[in-house]
RNA sequence: GCGCCCGUAGCUCAAUUGGAUAGAGCAUCGGUCUUCGGAACCGAGGGUUGCAGGUUCGAGCCCUGCCGGGCGCACCA
């Protein structure tokens, strides 16, 4: 018996002991508890703030005492004596002797539980990660460009946070369901539509579809959308807006006509779209980011008339000045399922959408890893669908602030413009060569050829721009910097790949068998307490995984793994591995090998590469 | 006008969702070591968490009111 540690970690086996002794007290009388108010209870079961403390802490004597009328500390005391009873937890923790300060109980876990989890893990795919407990079917609804415009740096976000969300809950257990909802069918086409049809440059699409595309969207969109005072300055759009009146309505009749079936502008559709995908699918290869679908709003197009006539029907929906619009308690604006020019709307794609999966996948949850911009829009779609009986699903809008450049503005180039992903990608993969390259040169060149550089330099800055975005929590606004996020110190992945080189170059270096390293099957002796400080943070590794689920956000795995890489350096600076003998040798190496393995995995759950050598 | 989000060290960011002395990196200053990959390690200074109240054993976090900033609010997505 291992206490339930192969099932649950430790805080996991922890916070189920503590759930078995409130279900005692509580059974006894000392403390009534609901138990609906258990998981929240349980929770306060966590890892201690600082090591002095233990371990880990459970502070729910002090809320439970309050209510009863009794001292915190009786409580906790009572709690302490309790421990004892429950199967498993003598195996794995020193029995506290009596709370601590108003009432914590401090915990520390036994050496030799610590020891035997390492071992397991070592040898263990999946790291001694325990499985979730009750796996379930997650969609995940992230990147979704507008294929009508080029990829820029507002995509970085969604892409890379919704592609690490994905790989960390399916790691997990669950299974999940990726899915790029492109935006490939509103209003942004009919600009298309209409500058095909008056102002292409033929010439100019057949060495350059998307660029030409580009330019088309660029120039209907200042016509279309620019003041007076900003047709100034494109010349070109104020001839246009002198040519043809009434643009802005050709324009909307141009979208319409597409989304009844007209089959100019079908045909032209089709036209475009493939040239669309293959450079949206560049950028994805290089991104090394995947789905398992890519249903864009076009493929819901069909479903659209019978979500505004079920609406309708079940009396959510109803007309208001022309258009089609369910009003919902609390919002001043209804939600606009339909145009009064006949048009439907991103929130009418967006409840087939909702409706499609469920229908095909019978999802638990669906993530829609979208800007906060649109956070009102969700909570009225989510509303909606509650209403209309698609309620049982768990929809949450993952949000993230906006990407801004270096003085607190949006990111935007010289001109205005949204700066392009692509080019955003190649200058961070030049700055990362210029790093390579004089780190080289100070070591008086370090016998990498040119295509391994550039290997590196591609792992290295892309790496880089994704972890920056990764690492910072997604709910604020954060600015762009090269230079911070290619610094080879701190929180960044440049020194997290180097992190991984450092601790498996050992290996290499040392000419040591890593499987014989796993296999050998040494009991482990934590002499120092630096071995010991190491191991415990290598066994947190799924305590770290669940709480990146329970707010979506990877920066807890990036903060994780950065404070393993500053453990582990302390450790590897204090005390010889390679040089040490006999068992602490052994052990030793099993930190290594464990810590190199952890953070490569910890790594590729961010979606970010290694090199062997940097 | 209504609604949502934000305000933490000089700068960029954390803070286990109400827990213990608010932590990192950069920058500044000091120290270690005959390099198992020094792109290292150890340490110091630096804070009235925008302001003022409130709730309680305990508040950066919850409530109220201000100040400052961002975003959204009927036919774009």
């Amino acid at each position: 018996m291992d206490g339930g540690l192969q099932r649950f970690g430790f805080r996991g086996a922890l916070r189920r002991i503590f759930q078995t002794v409130l279900e005692r007290l509580s059974a006894e009388g000392a403390v009534a508890i609901a138990p609906e108010e258990m998981p929240a209870l349980i929770e306060q079961v966590r890892e201690t703030a600082d090591p002095k403390f233990g371990d880990y802490s459970a502070t729910m004597a002090m809320s439970l005492a309050k209510r009863s009328g009794r001292k915190p500390r009786d409580v906790a005391m009572e709690m302490i004596a309790t421990l004892d009873c429950v199967a498993g937890f003598s195996e794995l923790f020193e029995k506290p002797s009596e709370p601590v300060g108003p009432g914590f109980i401090n915990l520390r876990v036994r050496d030799e539980a610590i020891a035997r989890a390492v071992e397991q893990a070592v040898g263990d795919p999946r790291l001694g990660v325990a499985p979730v407990v009750g796996p379930q079917t997650i969609v995940l609804d992230y990147s979704s460009p507008n294929v009508a415009k080029p990829m820029h740096v507002g995509h970085i976000r969604s892409t890379v946070i919704g592609d690490s969300l994905a790989k960390i809950l399916s790691f997990r257990g669950h299974r999940t369901i990726t899915d790029n909802h492109l935006g490939d069918w509103g209003t942004q086409f009919g600009m298309i539509l209409w500058g095909w049809k008056h102002v292409r440059n033929e010439q100019a699409f057949a060495l350059d579809p998307t660029g030409e595309l580009g330019r088309l969207y660029r120039l209907v969109r200042v016509v279309v959308d620019a003041k007076p005072e900003e047709l100034e300055k494109y010349p070109e759009a104020a001839a246009i807006v002198e040519k043809y009146p009434g643009v802005a309505e050709a324009v909307l009749a141009e979208t319409v006509k597409l989304h009844q079936g007209d089959p100019e502008n079908i045909a032209m559709w089709e036209r475009f779209m493939p040239a669309c995908r293959l450079e949206i699918d560049r950028i994805y290869a290089r991104l090394h980011v995947s789905f398992d679908h890519t249903l864009g709003e076009s493929f819901y197009q069909p479903m659209l008339q019978g979500v505004v006539e079920s609406l309708a029907s079940k009396g959510l929906a109803t007309q208001s000045r022309g258009a089609t619009a369910v009003f919902l308690d609390g919002y001043e604006a209804p939600l606009l399922i339909r145009k009064a020019d006949g048009a439907f709307l991103y929130a009418t794609t967006d409840l087939a959408t909702i409706q499609w999966r469920i229908d095909h996948w019978k999802p638990d949850r669906i993530l829609y890893v979208v800007d906060h911009r649109q956070s009102q829009h969700f909570q009225q779609v989510f509303a909606t669908a509650k209403a209309w009986g698609y309620g049982d699903v768990k929809c949450v809008h993952v949000a993230f602030g906006t990407v801004l450049g270096d003085d607190g503005r949006p990111f935007k180039t010289r001109a205005g413009d949204a700066v392009g992903l692509e080019a955003l990608l190649d200058e961070g993969v030049d700055r990362a060569m210029q790093v390579v390259n004089s780190g080289a040169e100070s070591r008086g060149g370090d016998g990498m050829n040119d295509s391994s550089r550039k290997h590196v330099a591609e792992t290295v800055g892309i790496g880089a721009i994704k972890y920056a975005d990764l690492a910072q929590n997604r709910t604020t606004d954060y600015v762009f910097s090269f230079d911070k996020m290619l610094q080879l110190t701190g929180n960044t992945a440049a020194y997290m790949q180097y992190a991984v080189a450092r601790v498996e170059g050992i290996f290499a270096k040392a000419g040591i068998d890593r499987e014989l390293v796993r296999q050998a099957k040494v009991p482990l002796r934590f002499a120092d307490p630096r071995e010991r400080a190491l191991a415990i943070t290598l066994t947190r590794f799924g305590e770290t995984l669940e709480d990146v689920e329970a707010d979506y956000r990877p920066n807890v795995l990036t903060a994780w793994l950065y404070e393993l890489a500053g453990v582990y350096s302390t450790f590897y600076d204090a005390l010889p591995v390679v040089k040490a003998e006999g068992d602490e040798r052994a052990t030793r190496l099993v930190l290594c090998d464990l810590t190199g393995q952890i953070l490569r995995k910890g790594l590729e759950m961010l979606g970010i590469g290694v090199v062997e050598k940097m």
